[in-house]
DNA sequence: CGTATTTGACCGGCGC
DNA sequence: GCGCCGGTCAAATACG
């Protein structure tokens, strides 16, 4: 993408132009839409993001109502992973679990997202271990018999220099393994709240270094911790914050502030509050790059230490 | 000393 | 059946 590219907005599907990419995330490859902010805001603020998602991942026509755009105006990159598992053939047996996760840009990045049962439905293919908990070496047995439950994913690209961004969420890194093709690793965090079984995945584009990719999977079943510096918890529409009615994932915290305008949303409906967490480069970025009017503001609701220009 | 991270081992699914 | 691989566990270690 060109200059402009960080404002670009990628929606369903995985953004990631390359095979590395695809591959390592998981081989899934949706669409990708690309519309200009402009052009996504007012029909994207009058739904919720879960509305968004589910909508969006389930077909063109869904899409262009939540995004106000049409597929004529938008680049395919690929094809919707329901109606054509070839892609993942084609890419690999690598995946997401399975599962695609919706992806969505951001201000400065292009996100990209695949979910495939962002539904909650079933997952058809493989199911995973995992289970949640109860996922001892020893008695990973548990559900024999059952299918495990894949969760909802959550999928998007970040330009960042930071690996693990602050989504206003405690987590903790339980693991880390070398990505295929990859000079980076990929990390696994799992949210510290008790019977929270919310994880998520982070790795660095191969093909982009300075792109983040984080997949969140499962719904957060607790508010954001209060005890967070920064705290965005109750600053969010509890939409947000929260799994979503329809059963798909939650929204990171993250993904608002930087989406395109988002500030123009808190500013609306929720209050303006400090809906920031710690390290939001992404958001500084995109405040410094586009100029934020309300960085004043900013400097009240974050701590300074935030907004500070960075490494 | 309590909590978080690191890291090698292990598990289970899948392709061949 | 075997090997590969993604994901997870958990002991060791680091950190406050």
């Amino acid at each position: 993408m060109s200059d402009h590219g960080f404002r670009d907005f990628y929606y369903h599907g995985s953004a990631f132009n390359n095979d590395q990419d695809q591959q390592s995330f998981g081989g899934e490859t949706d669409s990708i839409y690309r519309v200009s902010p402009s052009s996504v805001d007012p029909p994207y603020m009058n739904m919720s993001f879960s509305d968004c998602l589910h909508t969006t991942s389930m077909d063109y026509g869904s899409l262009e109502k939540a995004f106000g755009l049409s597929p004529s105006s938008s680049e395919v990159f690929s094809s919707l992973e329901g109606g054509n598992r070839t892609t993942r053939q084609q890419v690999g047996k690598e995946d997401l679990g399975g599962n695609t996760a919706d992806v969505i840009g951001t201000p400065n990045s292009s996100i990209s997202s695949s979910s495939s049962e962002a539904g909650c439905e079933e997952d058809s293919d493989k199911s995973k271990k995992d289970g949640g908990e109860s996922s001892k070496k020893g008695n990973k047995a548990k559900t024999k018999g059952e299918k495990k439950q894949r969760e909802p994913r959550f999928a998007f690209m970040t330009k960042s220099e930071v690996d693990h961004l602050e989504d206003g969420y405690r987590w903790r890194k339980y693991g880390q393994k070398a990505v295929k093709n990859s000079p980076y690793p990929r990390s696994y965090y799992r949210c510290t709240t008790q019977k929270c079984t919310v994880k998520k995945r982070v790795e660095r584009s191969f093909q982009d270094p300075s792109t983040v990719i984080t997949t969140y999977e499962g719904q957060h079943n607790h508010p954001l911790p209060t005890t967070l510096r920064g705290s965005a918890a109750g600053l969010f529409p509890p939409s947000m914050l929260t799994q979503s009615p329809l059963g798909g994932p939650s929204f990171p915290p993250e993904l608002f502030m930087q989406m395109p305008n988002y500030h123009h949303q808190m500013h609306t409906q929720a209050t303006a509050g400090s809906i920031f967490a710690q390290n939001v480069s992404p958001f500084q970025q995109y405040v410094h790059q586009h100029h934020v009017p309300d960085y004043g503001l900013l400097q009240d609701m974050v701590p300074s230490r935030f907004l500070k220009h960075e490494p």
